[in-house]
DNA sequence: CTGAAAGCGCTAACAT
DNA sequence: ATGTTAGCGCTTTCAG
């Protein structure tokens, strides 16, 4: 069971020398050539197997303009660090690429459209291609992605929809909580919102909207206050919901942040959860399950968002022009509704 | 304030050509070479501005048989999705690296020493170095390092010291944990250590020993539990300790999710946190920050972790060979202790 | 089906 | 101080 050599230095030419053949043939089986004989192949083969021979990446871009890496654009103004979305999605960008021999290129940098930094480690000749998390601005990538470099935003981007991006279904998944909060037996339905300018925020409130809508009544505004997607504004929200007298008997919150420090404030003033007041949440977070009550909420598949971005960049590095993706939510029935 | 045009197939020749000079001087003004006329630098420097060259990564790495690349690796059998450390680390990598001008390159695979595909990839074709993180087993990275490949690991590893490493100081981290807890008052500090085939286990309740011992007293075995880093754990722990009916004050658990499992076990008996049971946790997890009661931790450097890795990385690839670091930790009082 | 030869864009001696 | 000249290791016409 030793290992191969792996030597650093061995070169397609020696492969070429010991298997007997011309380097042309060497590389054409490497790249499975079909009309390359057999016992040929096989020479090469072996050749390449005793030596430890692997070709070099540079050599190899040099020769073909493609440089098999993918950028994966991190802004790093996000907050996205008190979450592990972010971990996950990368990880499984990097493990889907490899099936297509790409490889992650990471790139945590502030994104602005005169970094003339990023954009010239964007440039072909470095990466074939990126992927960009949610963005504030995307006119950078808009601008990259016309000058033909091939581009992938995971999020729902906020102006430049003809850029292919995968984005989880907020709105479907914002309803189908509301509707298990109304099929559950709640006749008035509050909703904690969370930042109205991202657009996860947005469409999570329109999926609320959407589902009060369908039983032919209209929003009752002062069932609907703001939050920010943070666990303080989550407290404070529920205050106010609950500080306004408005009757409720169950709560949509736009993420479980909110939704645990929500829930915070109805134990503090003894209010019973579910059987008081029903409460769903939205993304699975981690710490939706550790608290005495697990939290009910909408489960997003975060690896499939790193998958479906890893492979929709794939498809376009191969020339295709994929379609944007959205990835359907799936409602976690726990302790609070 | 146009952008320049980011031409994607400048070469250095025609930089040459249009600045009037060779293409060896435009080289050497490229990479910072003192003895070039100043009135060349200028003028082949305008050139690259106006036409919006930049180098060929591939060529120059077949020219210099540097990379630029260093690879990142995740061993994807590890369970650090539900922790935001990952993000946090390879975010910090990968800006740190920025400074040295290299870039970090993804790679999020199940890690065994038979695996030829990564070894492969990190043939010191394909990359200048590799940075690791806590690994069950580090033999494979013993080899590739004395293969001559720049090596660090996150974490401790379990065998081979002499690849350079980075770690928070945990021994010291829970020894200024316990001895808090005993300058708070405690007669009696309990512990819930994690999983002690795990350095960052084993370390943390030597540091637990080493405060009991500084008493002059020896440890308790009865007040010692084990668990395995698990909220679970914590909570099988913290129920244990209880029904044994050994006195206790005090417990330092050896991480937070244990730490919150303890918790929920110490509110569900009505038992009073901190005044009957003061408690405190490891590595400052978001969630330590979330319930009624906010967890009294020892914060880690994630941070820290990502950006010394980086730089001694650099370091190595510069042909230095750089100490291994231990990062300090601090105290963060909260509620619960 | 296979080989020879010409680059890909850059750097690094070696001259001058 | 600057230009000339070979390559770095691979792919890819183009012949045969």
């Amino acid at each position: 069971m030793t290992q191969p050599p792996m030597n650093q230095n061995v070169t397609l030419a020696e492969i070429a020398e010991v298997a007997g053949v011309s380097p042309a043939t060497v590389s054409r089986v490497l790249n499975g050539d079909e009309r390359v004989a057999e016992h040929r192949v096989e020479s090469v083969n072996r050749a390449v197997r005793e030596l430890g021979y692997s070709p070099s990446r540079a050599a190899r871009s040099l020769a073909t303009g493609k440089t098999g890496l993918i950028a994966t654009i991190i802004d790093s103004n996000l907050e996205v660090f008190t979450d592990p979305f972010w971990g996950i999605v990368t990880t499984a960008i990097s493990r889907t690429l490899q099936k297509s021999n790409l490889q992650a290129l990471l790139m945590a940098t502030p994104l602005n459209k005169a970094d003339n930094m990023l954009a010239a480690s964007l440039n072909s000749q470095q990466v074939d291609g990126a992927i960009f998390f949610q963005l504030h601005d995307d006119g950078f990538v808009a601008e990259l992605f016309k000058q033909g470099l091939p581009c992938v935003v995971v999020g729902t981007p906020k102006s430049s929809k003809s850029i292919p991006y995968v984005d989880v279904d907020n709105a479907t998944g914002a309803r189908m909580a509301t509707e298990y909060l109304i099929t559950r037996g709640a006749k008035n339905v509050a909703t904690i919102t969370g930042d109205l300018a991202i657009s996860a925020g947005r469409l999570r409130y329109e999926g609320y909207e959407a589902a009060i809508a369908a039983l032919g009544q209209a929003v009752d505004k002062n069932l609907v206050v703001n939050g920010n997607f943070s666990h303080e504004s989550g407290i404070e929200a529920m205050e106010e919901l609950l500080d306004s007298g408005v009757p409720f008997d169950a709560v949509f919150v736009a993420n479980d942040l909110m939704a645990l420090g929500a829930m915070s404030v109805l134990n503090e003033r003894d209010i019973k959860v579910p059987e008081q007041v029903a409460v769903v949440g939205f993304d699975d977070m981690f710490a939706a399950q550790l608290g005495r009550q697990k939290l009910t909420t909408v489960r997003q598949d975060i690896e499939g968002l790193g998958s479906a971005a890893a492979s929709m960049i794939a498809e376009m590095v191969e020339g295709r022009r994929p379609a944007s993706r959205m990835l359907q939510t799936e409602l976690i029935q726990r302790d609070t509704a």
